[in-house]
This record gives structure tokens, C-alpha cells and sequence, in this order.
DNA sequence: ACTTGCCTTTGTGTATACACAACAGAAAAT
DNA sequence: ATTTTCTGTTGTGTATACACAAAGGCAAGT
């Protein structure tokens, strides 16, 4: 057997990006131990990563449940994933390999394409790869990390954004213009874009949610 | 009774960032439940909480033990802070209230006593705490709170290389530009000075460990 | 003397049982 | 009728017990 552990909380991780268990929701170690067919013990140690991912918070003799963070919490979190990425992308035009061109020059054609057959699933996939490719271009491992977990922890709050296809064509051209620029070599204007680039998805979150009451 | 998980995990991370438990130490559950008079259960679970905190590795069925990363990683690890602080410290400027001013400025006048003073301990806490001011003067707490994590993660690897009197001289003279910067509102030499602080701490600590041969 | 296979021992992974705190609902008192 | 207290229930915190994998040592065979 793999490890009991591993496969509760790689599951419920996907279910809370995925937004099928959204925030807030209230994670009871018995109903969870039924559901796997586990007793309570590996299911506790479960939550504890979670916990440890930022994915759920675990408060004291109350039970654990999905991250519930303050709207002003979550544009804090884009503004750390702006400069994240900013720090990766002028990394990245340090370095500037030609593989690392040519990566990045896919990612940004696979965005156009999804962007033209205006198939947001498809978009949100190839973004995802993108970012993660100029994370992995900064050549800090550790930065690479660290931003993938941050991106992680950020999913459930971005995802519905993209539905708009006004989004995605912004989207596009900002990426063109990070890829320009760490192309160029210039690690100022790469900073610049990226951080940009993100700081946006955090002002978009921000007017999407002023639609709604506040939630509990 | 106050959660004895909580007890023993911040037993061991004290220890662990003192160098009392240096990286490498194997950290065996039954050992460790005899010491703190409880039981096996709350002792995975502190050592859970450890591993989020990146403080310790959990690997399957071969136990636990403080982390050990390569000193590339630490040198990874030293530049992510490096541009995190840097971000602290930009902010810091653009946002430059009096109170934070004066908060900086009265840790660095504790700095300068202990540097005078040759007080390594002293210095060593007075720069913690200056350092801690810069992360919460960001007005952004997430940002704060990685920081600080980061910086914890660090300690272990920290700790040995203020004993030189020369360099507790010129990190104080690298605070001082850092502070002057923020005074000045000047965001971009706020950032830049307290970037260049963090990378000479990470080379400083390349050239220790180069002394030594290398550790399994 | 060296290698190989078995066995013991050690330590982790999971299950089960019990203790206790927190919440909810009902009953009693004002 | 409202408030308060008591109690039952639910769910978490910890202990104990068992299952199993892995490492190390010993013995036997070459």
C-alpha cells in the first residue's frame, strides 16, 4: 500500500482548488476516515499537511475547515504572487537560455490558440504551464517552489476570473510582453510586466467579489 | 491542558533553530514520546506540523530528521529572502509613517549598542527584531508572515557567522543605508540596499561552509 | 575470510478505545 | 415568555495495541 496519507490529502487537495469543497467548509474527521475507508488517524495526519499547505486551517478543539481568507487576505496574497513572480520572470531574463525561449514560446502559442478557440479550460491549462515555466526558468529551485505552492494556495480565488474572454485576450497580451522582454534580456521590464501581469488578477478578484455580500 | 502538540512542536523548533538538534538529527517517535511523557500520536503529529514549517524531513517508512538541505539549496533559500526582504523594504519606504520610522530607527540604535558593546547575542536579537519590523512596516501581513517563516527556516544556517565582529560592523552600516533609503520615501534604494544586505549574508555563509568538508 | 541468507530488532503506519471539551436542545425557574 | 442550567450528543485530543516494513547482526555455507 502507498500510504493512506498521501492519497486522502492529495484528493481533498484537488477538491479544494477545484472549488468542489469550497471555503469554508467544515472537514470532520469521521466522515472523512467513512469516505476513504481509513480509520481517524490517517485522516488526521492528512489535514495536518493540508494545514501545512495553507489549504485548511485547523483551529483548536473546533475542527478543521477550507481556508476561509478576508477578501483584503487574499488581494495580500496576489500582491506576494505579483512580486514572486515578478523576482522569477527577471530571473529568467538574466538567464535567458534559448531552451528556455523556446519553452516559454510554446506556452504563449498554446495561450493563443486556446484564447482563439475561446475554450477557457483550455487557456487556464496552458497559463498554468507558462507560469510554471518561468518559475522553473528563474533556476532557483527553491523560488520555483515556494511560487507553484503560493500559485497553488491562490487556484480556488482565480479560477472563475478567466471565464471571460475580454480577460483572456488581456491576459495574452501581457504574457507577450514578459516573454518580449525576457527575450530582450531586460530584467527591469520583465519584473515590471510579470508583477503587472499578476497585480491585475488581484484588482479583477477584488471587483469580482464586491458583487457579493461578504461571506461568513 | 494546553495541547501538548503544540508544547513539543515549539520545544523541538526552538531546538532545532538554537542548533541544539543540528540538520541531519534523526528524530525517532518513541524517543521522543518518552521525553515529553506522552504518547506516540501527538509526536507524528508535532513532527507533521514541523515538516510544514520546512524545519524537518518526513520520509515514508524512514522516519524523520532535521532538515539537512544541500548549500546550494541554503544559498536558493538566502536569495528568496534576499527578495523578499528587498519587497518589505520598498514597501516600507512607499509607505514610511513615523511610527515605523521611528520603530527603525530605535532598533538600530540598539544595534549600534550592542555592536559597540561586542554583545554578539545582543546584536543577533536587536537585528531580529529589526528585521521583523521591516516585514510587518509592509503594511501587508501575508507578506510579513513569509517572510518571517523564511527567516526562521534560515536561523540554523545564520546563527555562527555574526560571532565576527567585522561583519556585526557592516551589517550595521548596510542597516543604516537601508533605513536611510526608507526615510528618503526612495523605494528603489530601500530595496536595493536591503537586497545586497541579504546576498552578503548568503555568500558569508558559502565561504563558512566552504571551510568545512562536505556534510552526508 | 568472505559472502549470502535468515532472523531479530527497531521504528513507522494504522486501527481502536477512551477522555474530555464544545455545542445544542430541552426542561425548569423566575 | 425569557433566561438559565442541565444534559445528551457530537467531535476532537490522546493513549494503547497491532501490523508491517526496513535495517542490522548472526550464522552457515563456500
Amino acid at each position: 500500500m502507498t500510504g493512506a496519507v498521501d492519497e486522502i490529502s492529495e484528493t481533498l487537495e484537488t477538491e479544494i482548488v477545484e472549488g468542489i469543497l469550497p471555503p469554508g467548509t467544515r472537514l470532520e474527521e469521521p466522515a472523512l476516515a467513512e469516505r476513504f475507508g481509513v480509520s481517524r488517524t490517517p485522516v488526521r495526519e492528512a489535514l495536518q499537511r493540508l494545514s501545512a499547505s495553507g489549504l485548511v486551517e485547523l483551529k483548536r478543539r473546533r475542527g478543521t475547515q477550507v481556508l476561509n481568507p478576508s477578501i483584503g487576505r487574499i488581494v495580500e496574497m496576489f500582491e506576494v504572487m505579483a512580486e514572486l513572480e515578478a523576482v522569477c520572470a527577471r530571473l529568467c531574463a538574466r538567464r535567458a537560455s534559448p531552451e528556455l525561449l523556446a519553452t516559454l514560446r510554446d506556452w504563449l502559442k498554446r495561450c493563443e490558440q486556446a484564447a482563439e478557440s475561446g475554450d477557457p479550460s483550455a487557456y487556464y491549462d496552458a497559463n498554468r504551464s507558462f507560469h510554471l515555466a518561468i518559475y522553473k526558468g528563474s533556476g532557483n529551485s527553491f523560488l520555483a517552489e515556494q511560487a507553484e505552492l503560493l500559485h497553488l494556495r491562490l487556484t480556488p480565488f482565480r479560477r472563475q476570473q478567466l471565464r471571460l474572454p475580454r480577460r483572456m485576450r488581456q491576459s495574452l497580451t501581457e504574457h507577450s510582453a514578459v516573454v518580449a522582454a525576457i527575450e530582450a534580456g531586460d530584467g527591469q521590464a520583465a519584473e515590471t510586466a510579470q508583477r503587472d501581469h499578476i497585480l491585475i488578477q488581484g484588482e479583477r478578484f477584488g471587483d469580482f467579489l464586491a458583487q457579493f455580500s461578504a461571506r461568513s
